[in-house]
DNA sequence: TTTAGTAATAAAAACGATATTATTATTGTT
DNA sequence: AACAATAATAATATCGTTTTTATTACTAAA
């Protein structure tokens, strides 16, 4: 009998994976189902385009990847043409893929596409916004805020949730925005401004001006004070460019 | 010796296309490449769903679809895969692919988003376009008026040529703007708010408000006036919501 | 020494077949 | 008759291999 896929891997990569494992949850429900093996090729390629350990405008290869997972060259294309979706590979007839590209000019459209949508969002939000969304957002920046105390202790472990709590927070300022396709595209250009982000930082405490402009957001937003929480955030994401361009660490 | 790909096209399949079939030019050069099979099951894939061919919700049935294209397992796989970057197909672990399905409320939002998307891009054009884009900008509306009278001529025949003039007047007009990251959201919306077109209008002659909306926007950017311009694309994008909920052609 | 052409190699694209999962039909039980 | 459990069928996901294309290495002419 031939091996097949459901048995080769566990203990070998998927401990790797960012994402979460879906593993049973104590036997309470049965509601997640496992992941086919693509979803599964996906998510952890995509976690390691962000991270860097496949740096940008490498080749994917094919015949290494194929090995390296233990998957075949079907199942391996399949989960490469889906993070075309996400841009963050490009394929080109017969060349094979790539991972993408980074550049100092694309981070500076990536960053004026960011800032508006998200600012477009945010001022939704803030018209639109109900009583749960207020509340799910004090718990998000509540979190971040306790995330940011445990960085400055530990930085190499709380690093990882930190970014999460991030993200959440970031997430929940828009919540209140109706749109679902400009949300599917924040989500897209937040996930490659991540790979910028990484670049620079690295795992380290974030610097103290973070907190401060996350709070500023907040208030302002709390506040229901659009102009402001608007600009706030525009500055907000518009300074990370900043650091990356005066440490210099991009072609372009 | 078997069968393969590049032999059995051509006759059956190939013309039904609506992309540009890149044969040789008059020997001229040889810039173009054939493209391959996954990149012609998408083009033509992609093109039936815009047609409503395979109408939205509906199943893409692996097994009929290969028999039907002529192609293997994988190569459909990564078509259709292909086509969930641009949200025209979805799929779910073991249940396989279906066409997006089409709704009121997701008009309604992907017109919102069209409307602050294009419209952004207008008013940056008219701020940064050089005498190259506005060149470009009345050649296209020169074109499209053009395709406009040819259609009250013979609307069978010279639909799908005013479809392609449509299309590239809405895209001569964001044309200046810079950013890579919008355009191509603008053209995953174009091309999803397309489906939605065919739905109503269903190539019969294209109302007259149509053309005169279209020259308001025009000599409103030509005159380099913003308000005007920005609001009369606006509305021209909404209009076609309201054509749309008038008809009742729609759940939701 | 470069250049052009050709052979050898490596890699990607495509195929045909198998294993796995979902769905439907069937049967037996209350 | 309705329900649950199971068998049969259909469809999807995955595999291993072959064909096609691109790239590199090599050779010979200018």
């Amino acid at each position: 009998m031939r091996q097949r896929w459901s048995g080769r891997f566990g203990a070998k990569e998927r401990w790797l994976t960012a994402e979460p494992l879906r593993t049973g949850l104590g036997g309470a429900r049965f509601t997640e189902k496992k992941p086919t093996a693509i979803e599964f090729t996906y998510a952890v390629v995509r976690s390691r385009i962000i991270e860097g350990v496949y740096p940008p405008g490498s080749k994917l290869h094919l015949e290494t990847l194929k090995s390296s997972f233990g998957i075949s060259g079907s199942t391996l294309r399949e989960a490469l043409t889906r993070l075309m979706a996400d841009r963050l590979v490009i394929t080109e007839g017969q060349k094979g893929f790539r991972v993408t590209p980074m550049s100092l000019s694309d981070l500076e459209d990536l960053t004026d596409a960011r800032i508006k949508l998200e600012t477009s969002a945010l001022a939704e939000s803030i018209k639109l916004g109900d009583d749960a969304w207020e509340d799910n957002l004090v718990t998000c920046f509540h979190r971040l805020a306790r995330a940011q105390e445990r960085l400055e202790v530990d930085p190499a472990i709380a690093f990882d949730a930190w970014e999460v709590r991030n993200k959440e927070f970031h997430e929940a300022l828009a919540a209140a925005s109706p749109s679902a396709w400009l949300a599917r595209f924040r989500q897209v250009l937040f996930q490659s401004s991540e790979r910028y982000r990484r670049l620079s930082g690295t795992r380290g405490p974030v610097p103290f001006e973070v907190h401060n402009e996350h709070e500023e957001i907040f208030k302002a937003t709390m506040a229901r004070d659009t102009d402001k929480a608007v600009s706030a955030l525009a500055a907000h994401i518009r300074r990370s460019v900043n650091v990356i361009r005066a440490k210099a660490l991009l072609p372009d």
